[in-house]
DNA sequence: GTCTATAACGAGATAGAC
DNA sequence: GTCTATCTCGTTATAGAC
């Protein structure tokens, strides 16, 4: 019986269950809100075997990114397989997002992008991937979407994408701030019925 | 002749001075991303002087949201007096972002939300206090668009102005990862104008 | 693969002279 | 107000035993 969520089942393994505790630090906290010190509290191994899993903090945080993504790439798969309608997929995107807030953590790329600066060059690079392969996904639903007649707006496809990416990663944001996570999934909601024709 | 941008103008005292460094800095890598030590190099005064105007960091983080709120609400009431229409009060509102974004900064307190769990209680209260009066002022101005039938939208006003006030914090979060400032303006722009009826 | 021990550095913060 | 000097602690990272 497969786990309904997007995120990876528990890990059983050292590896896996160091990145599950550090993905949940980074999503709240932030890359620069947790230390080596603080996973090897929670895992239960020294600071120092860690180190042999994860030679650096860029290794872990790169590690991160690609599992992240991977396990993005398989949620969208599976939105797009199941065969529902444009609109039916944006929503179930948008309950991949309602999830981690529920979680109260914020969308580790969303965090990162805050981050940006600060991060080594190959963190930033994976972190823009996550944005192009999302709006890209978004860009194909809304155009299938707008063709079959079941979804309205303006411009190009992609222009809309940046625009739902960027507001549901806000929304989470704010979201966060006032612990409120059905403050999110309603807003949400109405930015996906927006696109609904008349 | 004033300043014609949102934030104050350079600070000519030591305090003041601190304050606009740090400011950068925090809009730029973080709360968590800057330490003394930086402030001390640009502005050219010891770490132990700078404990002198702040005594702690925490300190030296309140004050810098209680003067952005300061700034912002400001701009906001300088809008608001300027006698346009509700459309045109949002696309100034936009203007206001989008200066920041074209400095290559992120909203302080966009900022802020993402390292909210790291942060002293006083200044997660402070970012609180940010999102509620941006709201408000956007709620208001919405709702008078409307009864002018100048703005179309379902719903309360306070519901459009979460969206609203969400999308441009998220949009600049992902824009800053491409350091692209015409891809925030141009989905902004888009944004307030998709509020306009028909 | 995990441990102990430690290096090397940077952080926030304080004492006290000027 | 600003300085020098110092403290204490937390950080990433390494060496080498088991």
């Amino acid at each position: 019986m497969d786990d309904p969520r997007a995120g990876p089942a528990p890990a059983a393994d050292t590896r896996g269950r160091v990145l599950d505790v550090a993905e949940a630090m980074a999503q709240t906290r932030g890359f620069n809100g947790f230390s080596y010190a603080d996973i090897s509290a929670e895992v239960g191994i020294t600071k120092a075997s860690l180190h042999y899993h994860f030679r650096t903090k860029a290794d872990l945080g790169r590690s991160l990114i690609a599992r992240y993504r991977g396990a993005f790439r398989a949620a969208l798969d599976a939105i797009t397989a199941s065969g529902g309608s444009a609109l039916e997929r944006l929503h179930a995107y948008v309950l991949l997002y309602a999830s981690v807030v529920r979680d109260d953590r914020m969308c580790l790329c969303g965090m990162f992008a805050a981050e940006y600066r600060t991060l080594p060059a190959a963190m930033q690079e994976e972190i823009r991937g996550f944005f192009d392969e999302n709006e890209s996904w978004l860009a194909e639903q809304l155009d299938e979407g707008r063709r079959a007649g079941e979804l309205a707006f303006d411009g190009l496809p992609r222009e809309t994408a940046m625009i739902l990416l960027g507001a549901l990663e806000g929304m989470m944001l704010v979201a966060r701030s006032y612990g409120d996570a059905a403050r999110f999934e309603a807003s949400a909601k109405r930015l996906i019925e927006d696109l609904r024709p008349g």
